[in-house]
DNA sequence: TAGTCGTGGAC
DNA sequence: TGTCCAAGACT
């Protein structure tokens, strides 16, 4: 059981953890689960405001999926990959209907919702429910690729020989194992740091086969950085903010002035119906779906 | 499987 | 200032 990080990490945690609301006792599933979807590629800082009010307005799923799925598209705001917000929607929705109105507890169950993926499944089922399984986030893929294998980054993407790393080194006790996923993910997210780690702050800094070899530079292939400025996604997001900060339908030309490209302009628009975000209504104007 | 999908803060 | 990055999922 104890493989000589478990202790440490385990101790750092407990003197060093973020007070989040969607860690507290009084915490449910579906503030869990909401803060999970809402966590995927999105900073805590961004993410608190927009939890408080929607777990507040929601506190249950039956309370979400009552309402239109524009009501949370609107409601997400500005979080970005606003598709989750229809996913989770979609995920109240079903909880309702297969489950009663209560977040199933098994990960095969949570795998089976809109938007849940293997990471959010084993995140809610561990901190939700306290059951043990390996989670990996970024987070954890990069502190296990340093401690463990020596590498400043993981692999581009997930492979098979990380989820057996990680599955080895899980404390087997359940309730155990969940407090060392989110410890380990903590570590990650304010030590082991992806730009610039604070490996003075860091409580296996002489268990680190990274830091041990010296912190060798990364020499895989370059990591793609992502380009935004004048990309569908863009475009994409100027339309649907029009949308969310109109309180109705609005007509065509209040869309078409927020992107000059009218050839660009109208295959977003196009996407965003096909994703249902958008709904073009026979009066020719567009809103938030019902 | 690699591309797509928002947004804004940090350095 | 531009690049990088943030608790991924889906196709």
């Amino acid at each position: 059981m104890n493989n000589g990080y478990t202790d440490p990490i385990l101790a750092w945690y407990e003197a060093n953890a973020r007070d989040l609301p969607w860690r507290a006792p009084s915490a449910t599933p579906w503030g869990v689960l909401v803060s999970e979807i809402m966590l995927q590629q999105t900073p805590v800082s961004r993410v608190l405001p927009v939890w408080h009010e929607w777990t507040a307005r929601w506190p249950t799923a039956a309370a979400l999926a009552a309402e239109p799925s524009g009501e949370a598209v609107r409601a997400w705001g500005r979080l970005g990959y606003p598709r989750r917000a229809l996913r989770l929607h979609g995920s109240a929705q079903a909880i309702v209907e297969r489950h009663g109105g209560e977040v199933p507890s098994s990960h095969e169950d949570l795998l089976a919702l809109p938007g849940i993926g293997s990471y959010t499944a084993a995140a809610v089922a561990s901190f939700a429910f306290r059951q043990r399984h390996a989670v990996l986030d970024t987070n954890v893929r990069r502190v296990f690729a340093r401690l463990l294998s020596g590498d400043e980054y993981p692999p581009k993407s997930q492979t098979k020989a990380e989820v057996a790393q990680a599955e080895s080194v899980l404390p087997l006790d359940p309730p155990t194992a969940a407090r060392w996923s989110v410890a380990v993910m903590e570590l990650g997210a304010l030590v082991c740091t992806a730009r610039t780690p604070r490996c003075v702050d860091c409580p296996v800094l002489d268990r680190c086969t990274w830091h041990l070899n010296g912190r060798p530079a990364y020499d895989g292939p370059p990591r793609r950085g992502q380009t935004y400025a004048g990309t569908d996604r863009q475009c994409r997001g100027r339309l649907l903010a029009v949308l969310r900060q109109a309180e109705g339908p609005v007509e065509k030309p209040a869309l078409d002035i927020v992107w000059s490209d009218a050839l660009q302009r109208e295959r977003a628009l196009d996407t965003l119906i096909a994703d249902g975000l958008v709904d073009p209504l026979e009066d020719g104007r567009y809103a938030l779906p019902g």
